[in-house]
DNA sequence: CGAACCCTTGACAGAAATCAACTAAGGTGG
DNA sequence: CCACCTTAGTTGATTTCTGTCAAGGGTTCG
């Protein structure tokens, strides 16, 4: 289903090693991550002594941060960028989600100490927390209200690894690109106009198809309502896409508690 | 990909509401329900004042047990028999998974307060566990321990998940068919000779492609060491198979604080 | 016994992957 | 500045896979 990637990683071990004892924390960092929906809730206390090992980090574009099969060290909050979540087997490899911030990923690894069942790499220029597991799990049974908001975050993930599960099952390949475009015009505000938050190679391996598959198909979505040029999505008929896609809260949708991400877009 | 399935319920919400008045808790029931993995850590107290408003429920053969959309009023656990969950989309629906003693189901929308984004019947004759989601949240709140209980139960939901969307997009249909056929053996202790554990057209629902496509790949399936004869399947030629199958720890395994299920196969 | 139901098989149409070639855009180094 | 390279995206021809429709066999159960 997914054909096989270019090379992607452009940095080698040493430039991570060097990142890596370089740690750009700023020193407006940690009352930014303080607001997050997974640090907000905890006591002062706690908060304090999970981030004593943690640190802020920033990534340059297509560099591989964790690899799937690999015991789980760190979990990994996104504060800027954007981060790809993809899965390999066998000289195949597909995008299965993308982290924007301010979500974590890798967490379910970390709770039950396990190894990744996915890798990740940076689609661009992006900043992550890196905290500790061990820490994560010590903060996780000293702190109830952490503990709720840990549980919350694992489960808004697990639902939204059903959807996704749901699309790939309950749709066709041109109705998942479809319901992706409509999608993305509901995020950005139901613009009738936006640009894609990723390339369309990328787009298609999340969607399961291959790139070829994706170009046509999106050439004939342009009779049900749908104009694209380069990275710019039109709507150019509504109702009928709508009609296409039958948008469906189960699937479509994201948990109230997901939307608006507190405090997300606010400038601080 | 998914075709429409023939009514399933059985029942109608009658029946359902007899059977809800007329709870058969047995007098062994709760201290079995306590060594669950879910609940053997969490401080007495909290246990009984949980399972206060809890009740067991025996439910027939496919009794449909939660609806997708409804909201999340009790977290269930099955104790004995196999549910399926599946999941309908204009007028298609498919298989997502399959509970069995002692899995949980329809934790995440619990914990979230959200509804279910899957519906769950019975396959067999079933007894099921149901606890208010309301006390369930406010166990958690109250107890570390089974808060840290509830987490692990998410991430392994969650990483079950990846599993099988993994699945989906990295192997073709004929690989998903293999697949599974190997890992039912491993389950069985890498028996030779084995039955299938649901019927070929839930089957084929569950690995995303249509009965008759997967009649078809068990046929085909002949020349790579799968015998197919009713439900009963042999493995003839193990090597090959899983020179096809290629099996992955990050697909086909299970994470091992799932197996052995704590106490599942002991007898009482 | 008939009525469902499950499973299978065949014929066919449609969907999607593959292979190959080509264009366009961006970056690099001279 | 340009020649060159790499990469993303597109398009066409072709094969393979998969779903759909139709029919028939076997089983279970009332």
């Amino acid at each position: 289903m997914c054909g096989l990637f270019a090379a992607y990683v452009e940095f080698s071990i040493d430039d991570y090693q060097f990142l890596r004892i370089n740690p750009p924390m700023r020193s407006t960092d940690l009352p930014e991550i303080r607001r997050l929906p997974l640090f907000c809730s905890m006591a002062a206390a706690t908060f304090d002594t999970l981030f004593t090992h943690a640190y802020v980090q920033q990534f340059p574009a297509g560099l591989e941060l964790i690899r799937q099969g690999d015991p789980a060290d760190f979990l990994h909050v996104v504060l800027e960028g954007s981060v790809e979540l993809y899965a390999a087997w066998s000289d195949r490899q597909c995008m299965m989600g993308e982290v924007r911030p301010f979500g974590a990923f890798i967490l379910a690894a970390c709770i039950r100490d396990a190894t990744y069942l996915m890798s990740a790499r940076t689609i661009e220029r992006s900043r992550v927390i890196l905290v500790p597991a061990a820490d994560l799990r010590d903060a996780f049974r000293q702190d109830g209200e952490f503990a709720l908001s840990v549980a919350t975050e694992l489960a808004g993930a697990y639902r939204g690894m059903v959807r996704d599960a749901k699309g790939l099952k309950l749709r066709n390949a041109r109705e998942r690109v479809a319901s992706y475009l409509l999608r993305q015009s509901r995020l950005a505000g139901d613009a009738s106009s936006y640009l894609l938050p990723v390339g369309k190679r990328l787009l298609a391996s999340y969607l399961g198809m291959t790139a070829e598959n994706l170009s046509r198909t999106l050439r004939t979505l342009e009779e049900d309502g749908i104009g694209v040029s380069g990275a710019r999505v039109t709507i150019t008929n509504r109702a009928r896409l709508i009609a296409l896609v039958r948008p469906d809260a189960l699937m479509d949708g994201r948990d109230p508690a997901d939307i608006p991400p507190p405090l997300a877009g606010a400038p601080r």
